[in-house]
DNA sequence: ATTTAGTTTAACCAAATGGTTGACAAATGT
DNA sequence: ACATTTGTCAACCATTTGGTTAAACTAAAT
């Protein structure tokens, strides 16, 4: 038996509030239209969540509750900084083929919100970066990667990985393919950013 | 003489209606917002540029023509791929560092709007990577750097640069700095991005 | 059967919002 | 000097939007 969520009216109101959401954005999601894609009267989402800050805010903390998992594996699993890249990279990618819009959603309230990640820090379970750093200082005094500021190698592994499905209809368009293609892309990269980052960082 | 931008209203309205739409997004952005911005009365925004969504589009291709010059240099430029990553690394963080806003702007609405890629590839001098794929193809056959799809090191090379600052809340959170640290990683970042992208593919 | 508590709905409301209008001023042309 | 166009504004309008209300329905508890 796995972790299946219930069909209650919460959840309910909360999948459909998600769609809306991840793919309109808080300014431009309307109540109504939540309540039709959860089929029922616009007043029920005053009933189960106070207001639309309210509802927001419950999606975006269960959004984020879904990406943090990812990234602490690459902080705090008690693994060799190749194999946190090689993992994190193939994981995130296939994570986030399941769910396209999540890391738009996350970075874009974000940006229009910035405070958000104070509240967000203060939760237990926040990705902190203290031990990957100290992880990558050590394995460059080993010498088995050459010397990078740990911050800076942390940057380039979340960039690489996730700009690419945030820049999508840019990218698509760069580079001139169909979304059939651009998906074998982002398939690809589950095994090519590993191997870019650990050739940019291996002696 | 430089370009210097005259004031005239429609100027003035532009970069009133630039701020805000940056700062808040399309749905978010209040028109009233907008004419304060301006020092003007609502109703000239809609004497000048008829609409919300017209004044949008205004912006819209301003900013992306401002960032456009930037991506055809590494596209078009007649030097080696090595030298392409680092004029273009260090040139688009010193722009990107004058107007944060952005990068951020222009994915998001492409995200919320795809369909506006289309009409964006319909101009000239949209970006087009067939002349960079090329080069990157010789170059590994030269011998000079390791195989990789053109597509990807692209991909790579967009990600490394524009991520950091769309992500920029959200990896402040991670690494935990201020402001002020956070810029000097950018800095920092004008050539160690260059470095770590060469030292991934160069053989 | 009646009460009670929770659930659901249609109708309603006040505020906000994009957009318009008509009057008036400032240039501009003759 | 006069007329015509262009620019500017306060007030106004229709619609949308988040949110409320009071009544109705449901199902278990008494």
């Amino acid at each position: 038996m796995t972790s299946e969520e219930q069909s209650t009216p919460e959840n309910n109101i909360l999948n459909a509030a998600k769609e809306i959401f991840q793919k309109k954005g808080m300014a431009a999601a309307r109540m109504q239209e939540i309540a039709d894609e959860a089929g029922i009267n616009k007043a029920m989402l005053h009933y189960y969540y106070r207001s639309k800050e309210l509802l927001f805010e419950a999606v975006f903390k269960s959004a984020f509750h879904m990406l943090a998992p990812q990234l602490n594996e690459i902080m705090n699993a008690d693994t060799s900084v190749f194999e946190k890249i090689r993992n994190f990279s193939s994981n995130y990618i296939s994570f986030v083929l399941k769910h396209p819009y999540l890391p738009n959603f996350i970075i874009q309230e974000l940006n229009r919100n910035p405070e958000f990640v104070k509240n967000l820090i203060a939760e237990k379970n926040f990705p902190n970066i203290s031990k990957f750093r100290q992880q990558v200082n050590n394995t460059i005094e080993a010498g088995e990667i050459r010397p990078i500021n740990p911050e800076q190698l942390f940057i380039n592994i979340i960039s690489l990985n996730i700009f690419p499905f945030i820049g999508a209809p840019l990218l698509k368009g760069f580079v001139n393919v169909n979304d059939e293609t651009y998906k074998q892309l982002m398939e690809d990269r589950k095994t090519d950013v590993a191997d870019f980052i650990i050739n940019a960082i291996k002696i």
